[in-house]
DNA sequence: CACAATTTAGTTGTGCACAACTAAATGGCT
DNA sequence: AGCCATTTAGTTGTGCACAACTAAATTGTG
């Protein structure tokens, strides 16, 4: 196996994988990085501004929404949501026509916090250096490796069921 | 920008804001999520990978190089190398001659392991149909972006200071 | 109507990331 | 030599991600 062809370029596959791996790996902590230092002022964690800016843009909506829209599932969101409850930014509310359903509602000093964030997008933006037209095509570079890679990741369940 | 600056483009900023975060840290965790369906039969968990790809590459190493190599501090990094020498992949020891360091060195079990991982990058790869022109731009743009980013947070924990 | 299946939140347990701290060994400096 | 700053791992505590599970309400079906 030592000088075959395929044990070769498996090697360089592996060397590459460790490459991508590691500059998503990197860039996602180095994002999440940059914003803790930038959201410490207003009392937020990364998803929990995540969590704010649909809230901010959307207005108040369900558990169930907010997970679709952030793809996160009740075991990140419940206990999230509540820490956003304990510093009184949202209010938690069970639904009167669903009881099952719980509705996020901004508080006062949720959507006023809004005000402080505008802030935020511009300290970061400024500093990285990446003008709209890259950060546009890095979304959408991205976009397209998630859609790629959920695919691949139903693709691989498949074959180990 | 446009005629009217502030309030107007500082809220845009902020919807271009959550759409970028929410694509790299959809990306993230759909590159993580793949990765764990695939890793499941080496009994890997994503970062896990990551040292051992190191290992494989680069041979036995100090804790603190590991660190270098992947960024992660020893909270990180000591109870993840404890688990992967639970699993009998690695061993920790202490170096002879600076008692402060910690080998850390590839098993017969761990070593053996790297022919199983040879098929992992295969079976992304091809799924994500990303071809090696594009896996190679996407990651400088991520590296790029991962600089950028490193040197805000310095600047951003500056002005706080 | 009764009851099974589905939907919606929440809980529990494991692992990662990181800040803040401790402990021990080392190296440099006077 | 004596002492202090630095280096290297490790520990503790908080929060996120996700799998597997539970509980309760709702919906669909015979």
């Amino acid at each position: 196996m030592t000088a075959s062809p395929t044990a070769a370029s498996a090697a360089d596959w592996l060397r590459l994988d460790r490459q991508i791996c590691f500059s998503l790996h990197a860039a996602s902590r180095a994002f999440n990085g940059v914003y803790r230092v930038v959201l410490k002022d207003l009392g937020l964690t990364y998803p929990q501004y995540l969590v704010m800016l649909v809230l901010w843009e959307q207005g108040d909506l369900p558990v169930k929404a907010l997970g679709e829209q952030l793809r996160l599932d009740s075991g990140t969101l419940s206990p999230l949501v509540k820490r956003l409850e304990a510093a009184g930014l949202v209010r938690r509310e069970r639904s009167a026509r669903d009881e099952r359903s719980v509705q996020v509602r901004l508080t006062e000093q949720g959507a006023a916090l809004r005000e402080r964030a505008l802030e935020v997008p511009r300290r970061i933006g400024a500093a990285t250096g990446f003008d709209l037209a890259e950060i546009g095509e890095l979304r959408e570079r991205l976009d397209r490796l998630t859609s790629a890679l959920d695919a691949a990741a139903e693709e691989a369940a498949r074959e180990t069921r």
